[in-house]
DNA sequence: TATTGTTATACTCTATAACTATA
DNA sequence: TATAGTTATAGAGTATAACAATA
């Protein structure tokens, strides 16, 4: 009675399913991204983030959405202002907080980037995927981000074992 | 016309859902395995990948389907065997070849961790899903996975910038 | 006191290249 | 010569905890 009830065939066939496109997929954005433009993913994201954005976001929002630790997407933010990507200025409103920008030269990149970005995921991912699929996709997949953001994160995990 | 087509807006949709879903899936998950078993995302995969093939695999067949490079996967297999997860024996027909064993002590670990990670990956990806959404993602995304798998890894992306 | 962000530290993972040994 | 695997090395990413400064 403590056994969860076990994945159906169909369900694990789902879950690996994702797992290896995601996998598949992130490896070959990896890739593409550090031929490119000498970006790492997580230096995309960010890149890609601010542009999407108008070129200009506080550190804690920058965050929103990324997975990062703070001190990790301080680390990140680093690395692009060493490259003159970015520039970090003191907030003007918020004496605490750091408005990241995105340089000229930080767009550069991107637009050196993007061509080969779209291409890949094009031919790998979309190439084999009629409308219906993706319109499937993201009905399935929305409401599945949608709940993981909502669900609690981990505290509620029941019956951890104790450690090997 | 060097641009390649742009994503249209429900792909673009579709991919970041995917990215997204696969992100919060995969830490999640790195959280779980290191409480309930002490195990890292990619020891998980070795040993499930042992167990769900009898127990033992030579280093290459284990590394099929995984990302790893040779020295990652040697290392990885280190890790295991400094905690007894898993032994490293001379092939029996082949001298060149290890073959690894998943131990008792690995088999109990599995057992420690697999009740958590089957509730937490219903919890977080099942819930939300029908059987119907569960047929849907296996036909979509097996069709993208097999596409990946067959597609020409990364030499045919063309027009790569030049470094910034 | 709470929030924003940085720093120090330590660890895990990964890849490349050089190397050993067997086929 | 080719294949199986290891080792040395070096670098990138991440997290935790302690810290400084502002609200």
């Amino acid at each position: 009675m403590t056994e969860p009830t076990p994945l159906a065939p169909a369900q694990l066939a789902a879950y690996f399913a994702l797992t290896e496109v995601a996998s598949l997929l992130q490896h070959a954005v990896e890739q593409q991204l550090r031929t490119d433009g000498g970006l790492t993913t997580p230096q995309f994201q960010i890149l890609a983030r601010l542009n999407a954005t108008g070129g200009r976001l506080r550190m804690t929002d920058l965050a929103d959405g990324l997975v990062y630790s703070r001190s990790g997407l301080t680390y990140q933010a680093a690395q692009l202002e060493k490259r003159g990507l970015v520039s970090r200025t003191p907030g003007a409103d918020d004496e605490r907080s750091v408005e990241v920008t995105l340089t000229p030269a930080g767009r550069d990149v991107l637009g050196q980037v993007m061509p080969g970005h779209v291409e890949l995921v094009q031919r790998l991912m979309m190439t084999s995927l009629s409308d219906t699929d993706i319109a499937a996709l993201n009905d399935v997949l929305g409401r599945v981000r949608d709940h993981m953001r909502t669900a609690p994160p981990r505290s509620a995990a029941p019956r951890a074992a104790k450690r090997a």
